[in-house]
DNA sequence: GCCGTTGTTGTACAAGTGTATAATAGCGGG
DNA sequence: CCCGCTATTATACACTTGTACAACAACGGC
């Protein structure tokens, strides 16, 4: 006779808040924000609901959690995309734009996320201060990229304006892509970004001039 | 003593959806999606949980009007605003611009509603068709002014592709200023969305070439 | 080997959810 | 003035939700 497997098995608790958070994200992908409940996330995760109250505060606070996790891996994933370029700024800025348009950044499950944890900054402060930052570091790592290469070639230009317009166009572009991938395509995403560099480098934007005042 | 008034008055069909569906706006916007049930909706209207569902399917659909309603009428500002300026199609792109960065455009309100929109495109195939077709008239709207301004000046690029990048950075400005709007400003925005124009006028954009093959 | 800590379960309960149903009543047509 | 149509209500029901609680049991320390 074998023996009884043990009904369960006790986790340290940053372990299994990482599986809950990993059960949240499949939920989202599955389910939607409205599917997305205490017990479909316990379900998900093979364990009581009980113990989802027992790590976090209520589902807000696990997708708040969720999110976290994703987006760390997310800028993990840029990052080594630019570790892994050539020491120029512009190789840097191109790779990031590679890695911006394929998994494990462009992927629909991410998106459903990403909607969830937007519909939560309204209304709750803790939340807008981490969107806040994301956002914050996700710009100045683009905007210093884009201080360099037009430094180097004497480009006078508001690189402020520029990264956030470059940004918002990344983010628009990678929105669309993931809500409808048939309308328009990752290659052409890739050929729009490509080509704002392009300008950039060849000193177009000359209408985003130094910021008067 | 006074004639007791009507304990509710009958409206027409067209009428009473109308006014859910301004409720339905209402509680996305005070609640969020979450928050967002029948009963809520019917409370915000004054009206009994059942009439909801009598004439609509369920929330889902009810949210799917609530995006068609606010859409339309989003619609209407951008068009009015590109009515009103000069015959052509640079000024009216800039006043499609200015539109785009103030109200009833530029509100928070309206990307409650978005966020929850987005996040049934998934799943549901009738919304996911409602969206393509949403987008494909405001980017066509976009691509026909660009190929107006650059036919004029004989400047050859791929049109589709800049109109493509064009409303990629309009949502991504937008959602980001509905968003948060204290990391950057309106003005901001108008700048850099102005400074996209001037550069296309000026010639800009030499690398969206024309599609080859 | 036992014991204490505590992660985990199962249950219970109140509140909220969508929806079906019959009864009500506003309002226009005769 | 009454009548019929149907928009509207009120209620009921089955279900899901979040959370509290006591009991359980896995696992490390002794």
């Amino acid at each position: 006779m074998a023996i009884a497997e043990p009904r369960f098995t006790r986790d340290l608790p940053e372990v299994r808040k990482r599986k809950l958070i990993e059960a949240t994200a499949q939920c989202l992908a599955e389910f939607g924000h409205a599917g997305t409940s205490v017990r479909a996330v316990a379900a998900k995760a093979n364990v009581s609901p009980g113990l989802v109250a027992h790590h976090f505060k209520g589902i807000d606070d696990l997708i708040v959690a969720t999110y976290g996790h994703v987006g760390e891996r997310v800028a993990e994933a840029l990052t080594a995309a630019m570790d892994s370029a050539p020491e120029d700024s512009e190789s840097k800025l191109r790779a990031f734009i590679e890695a911006s348009f394929k998994p494990p950044v462009l992927d629909r499950d991410l998106l459903a996320i990403w909607l969830s944890f937007w519909s939560l900054v309204r209304r709750d402060p803790g939340v807008r201060k981490v969107h806040k930052k994301v956002y914050a570091d996700y710009r100045r790592r683009l905007e210093e990229l884009i201080a360099d290469i037009t430094a180097a070639r004497r480009i006078k230009i508001d690189v402020h304006l520029a990264a956030l317009g470059f940004t918002a166009m990344l983010d628009g572009l990678w929105l669309e892509l993931c809500l409808d991938p048939t309308t328009f395509s990752r290659d052409d995403a890739l050929r729009i970004a490509h080509a704002w560099v392009d300008d950039l480098v060849a000193g177009g934007f000359r209408a985003l001039g130094i910021r008067r005042g």
